[in-house]
DNA sequence: GCTAATAGTCAGTTATACTGACTAGTATAG
DNA sequence: CTATACTAGTCAGTATAACTGACTATTAGC
C-alpha cells in the first residue's frame, strides 16, 4: 500500500520539512524574475535586497548582517551592480569605505521578490488552510526571532 | 529603541522564516557530526542518507528523488564510499545498474545525524514552548506533505 | 606621528551543482 | 533474432558561490 520509504523519510526530520518548502519557494520566486527578465538575480543575490538600508550599506556590513566574508559580498554586489541593480559610491566621510546603494531597478526587483514570495504564501494558504498558514508564520517569526539572538 | 531595519527585514519574508532555522540546524547537525570524527560527510550528502532504502538504491533513483542530477549524485556517492559511508555494488539483475548500500558507519551517521536533529528541535522547544514547536512540525508536515506531491 | 584597526581588493582553492557526449548493457518491434 | 530505442552510469568541461591568505589604502587611538 504505502511507497517504501527510506528510515529518515519514515521519521520526516525536521531538515527537511524546513528546506522543501523553502527550495520551492526560491524555485519560484526566482523563477518568476527570471522570466520577467531578471534572470541575472539569483537566489544568492537575496542577502543583498535583504539587508541593504535604504539610505544605502557596506560590503563589510552586508557581509556581517548575511554570515558570509566580505570577498564574497563584493562578489554578489560587482554582479549586481554589473547588471544594473545597485550603485556602487565612494563614502563621503570614509575614504576606505563605499556605500552601495539600490538603484531604481533595484528596488523593484526588492518589491517583486517580496510580492512573489507572498504570493507563495497565499498558495500555501490554500493549501493547508488560511488560519494554518497564519499559525505556521507566527510560530517561524518567533523561532526566527529566538535564534536571531544567537546566530 | 530598534535598531535600523531594511524593506524586506522589515515585513519578514517567509523566505528568511525557513532559511534561518534551516541553516542554524544544518550547522548544528553538520558541525556535532565533524566534531565527532565525521567531517567528511557534509550537509549535500544528506540526500543520500535521506533517500536511500534499506536494501540499497540506484543512482538514477537517489537523484531522482533528490532532485538533482545523476552525475552530481554519482559524485556524492563516490566520495562516501571513499570515506567509508556506503558500499557500491554491481546490480545481480541488472548488468547496467549498481547498488548504493550502506555500510555499519553509514547506518551510524544516518541514525545519528536523525538523533542531533531531534536534539535541536528539543533546544527549540526550550526557545518558542513546548506544544508551540509540536504544532509548528505538525504544520510543516502538512505542507510539506503538499508540498511533495508537486515537486 | 607612529601603530593598530578597518574597508575593500586580488589571487587562488574548494564544493557542488550543471550540460553534453559517451559506453555498456537491456528491452522491444518487426 | 536482429536492429533499434531506451536506460544506467561515466567522463569531461563549465558555472556559481563559497572559502583562506596576503595585500593596499585609509582612519583612529594613544
Amino acid at each position: 500500500m504505502s511507497k517504501e520509504k527510506s528510515y529518515p523519510e519514515q521519521h520526516r526530520s525536521i531538515g527537511a520539512l524546513l528546506r522543501i518548502p523553502f527550495q520551492y519557494l526560491a524555485q519560484e520566486v526566482y523563477g518568476q524574475l527570471a522570466r520577467s527578465g531578471h534572470g541575472e538575480v539569483r537566489a544568492s543575490h537575496s542577502v543583498v535586497f535583504r539587508y541593504i538600508l535604504p539610505e544605502g550599506s557596506r560590503i563589510t556590513e552586508l557581509a556581517e548582517r548575511a554570515g558570509i566574508t566580505k570577498q564574497s559580498m563584493a562578489a554578489l554586489v560587482a554582479h549586481l551592480e554589473i547588471h544594473g541593480y545597485v550603485r556602487v559610491e565612494a563614502d563621503p566621510i570614509d575614504g576606505r569605505a563605499k556605500r552601495v546603494v539600490l538603484t531604481k531597478q533595484g528596488e523593484l526587483v526588492q518589491r517583486e521578490a517580496l510580492r512573489l514570495s507572498r504570493e507563495v504564501e497565499k498558495q500555501w494558504a490554500r493549501l493547508i488552510g488560511e488560519k494554518e498558514m497564519i499559525r505556521l508564520r507566527q510560530l517561524l517569526e518567533k523561532l526566527y526571532d529566538k535564534l536571531e539572538v544567537r546566530v
